[in-house]
RNA sequence: GUGGGUGUAGCUCAGCGGUUAGAGCAGUGGACUGUGGAUCCACGGGUCGGGGGUUCAAAUCCCCUCACCCACCCCA
């Protein structure tokens, strides 16, 4: 058996029915926004994330899928989409625009070990708004990423789920520096407690040690200096101003001092959406700032921008949790020939109704699925359709034909009713009403 | 990358050195030739994840490997 590779998965019904919802109230609630879909390729050039994401990060260290093409090329499978977007509005020449707003649904590709939620092969759906470097664009991606969730949660009935937007700064260019250099000078008085990851972080990425989840590291940091006491004007207004209107407008959030987030293009603002499952914190999303990420990329270019990116795996999970339904309301009918003659007689109503479905089907699309059978009995036809769980069959045997006339039964109630052979070219145009009077 | 757990029928699992590897559910056929879900009977179905080793004898013990689950790390 050749199986599927680590950390991969094959979506089948109804896990895959349920992410094709997903998917779609997703671009239908962010279009409303004004964002427009954005494509990327899978795989990039592998400078594009070690430049941006940040060749001491993680991801870029010990994550990506690299590999050479038949030229030689160094080309990586994405292992984010917030690069490959800026990527594509500087070579698309975009920039102009000061209110490029684009989302993205995708697969990503990281070498981590699978778990609970995370994947080898992961799809990731986000946002980013290009060109706004006021602390508004912060706002509405905040805002955005909470009500999409909500969006979609109500759409589940999915009432009172508790996530949790924390929120941070972590400055710019101008204080950044100074804040830095202020941790490594608290550290480094604890450099032989740290952990060993921690203490190589001390040198590349000071602020990282504030995210290791080590009982020592954490403890060591509870007194570490604030970034938000280092930021310079400019920055602390803009922090501001954000928790204001978060404020006014009711989002929840909590300021967290210890969140950096793990990608290095990220400046002032950087944000979580996290819940809870079974005990366990789960990070939905995250997102922030981006100002120096085109500049990372090609340095002709300062264009600023802030994003989000959320899991869709991660989100299937918490729904399914929540809410485990498990068929998605198409009401679903069996057409039936019940003959042993199998006469060409017979099949003209068989045929004539699949060719009513197909002109119908805008019609009939979201609510309906249809299935036929021939069957030797009516018995047998009744066992495959409870079998595949129908709702309902509409029959026609030997004794319909003598009599002109079919049958529709109802297999949740066991209603039966029948209607004049004439009214069957009217049959898929008017199901509802056929099914009312069967239901009355 | 580190640690723990698990791989036996389509599914859930039992068996943990000793006949020809089992159960429940599912499947197929029949009782039952036009009104389903029940019951009864019968039947089919397995490289015991893969490879190697120990042994008279391995699903069972040992080693390697692959995969899955969970946690750490990190992240979506």
């Amino acid at each position: 058996m050749i199986e599927r590779p680590r950390g991969t998965n094959d979506f089948i019904p109804p896990e895959s029915i349920l992410r094709e919802k997903i998917i779609k109230l997703i671009s239908e609630y962010l279009k409303i926004f004004g964002y427009k879909l954005i494509e990327t390729p899978i795989f990039e050039k592998s400078e594009l994330f070690k430049r941006s994401v940040g060749d001491t990060s993680d991801i870029v260290l010990k994550e990506m899928y690299e590999f050479k093409d038949k030229k030689g090329r160094d080309l990586v499978l994405r292992p984010e989409l917030t690069a490959s977007v800026v990527r594509a509005v500087i070579q698309n020449r975009l920039y102009n625009n000061n209110h490029l707003k684009f989302y993205y649904i995708g697969p990503i590709f990281r070498y981590e070990r699978p778990q609970l939620g995370r994947f080898r092969q992961a799809t990731q759906f986000g946002i980013e708004y290009l060109g706004n470097p006021s602390f508004l664009a912060d706002f509405e991606i905040i805002f955005l990423t909470q009500n999409l969730y909500r969006y979609i949660f109500n759409n589940f009935n999915i009432k009172n789920i508790e996530f949790k937007i924390h929120i941070n700064s972590i400055g710019c260019n101008n204080c950044r520096p100074n804040y830095k250099q202020k941790l490594y000078e608290y550290f480094v008085n604890y450099e032989k407690d740290l952990c060993q990851d921690c203490q190589k972080r001390l040198n590349s990425n000071v602020l990282r040690i504030l995210d290791c989840k080590n009982m020592v590291c954490r403890n060591i940091s509870l007194n570490a200096p604030k970034s938000v006491d280092y930021l310079c004007l400019e920055c602390k207004n803009h922090f501001e101003n954000l928790l204001n209107l978060l404020k006014m407008n009711n989002i929840n959030f909590v300021i967290d001092n210890y969140l950096v987030r793990g990608l290095d293009y990220y400046n002032r603002t950087v944000f979580e959406v996290k819940t809870i499952l079974d005990n366990n914190t789960i990070d939905l999303a995250g997102g922030g700032r981006y100002d120096y990420l085109a500049n990372f990329i090609d340095n002709n270019y300062n264009i600023a921008g802030c994003g989000f990116a959320g899991g869709l795996e991660r989100l299937t999970l918490i729904i399914n949790n929540y809410n485990p339904q498990k068929s998605f309301n198409m009401i679903k009918i069996l057409f039936s020939l019940i003959s042993e003659q199998k006469g060409l007689g017979i099949f003209k109503y068989l045929l004539s109704t699949i060719e009513n479905i197909n002109t119908n089907a805008n019609l009939l699309k979201d609510n309906y699925s249809f299935y036929f059978s021939i069957d030797n009995s009516l018995k047998s036809a009744l066992k495959l359709a409870n079998n595949m769980d129908l709702d309902y069959i509409i029959f026609i045997g030997e004794q319909e034909i003598e009599k002109n006339i079919f049958q529709i039964k109802n297999l949740k109630t066991g209603k039966q009713k029948e209607f004049s052979l004439n009214e069957i070219n009217l049959l898929v145009k008017n199901i509802n009403d056929f099914l009312d009077k069967l239901n009355r």
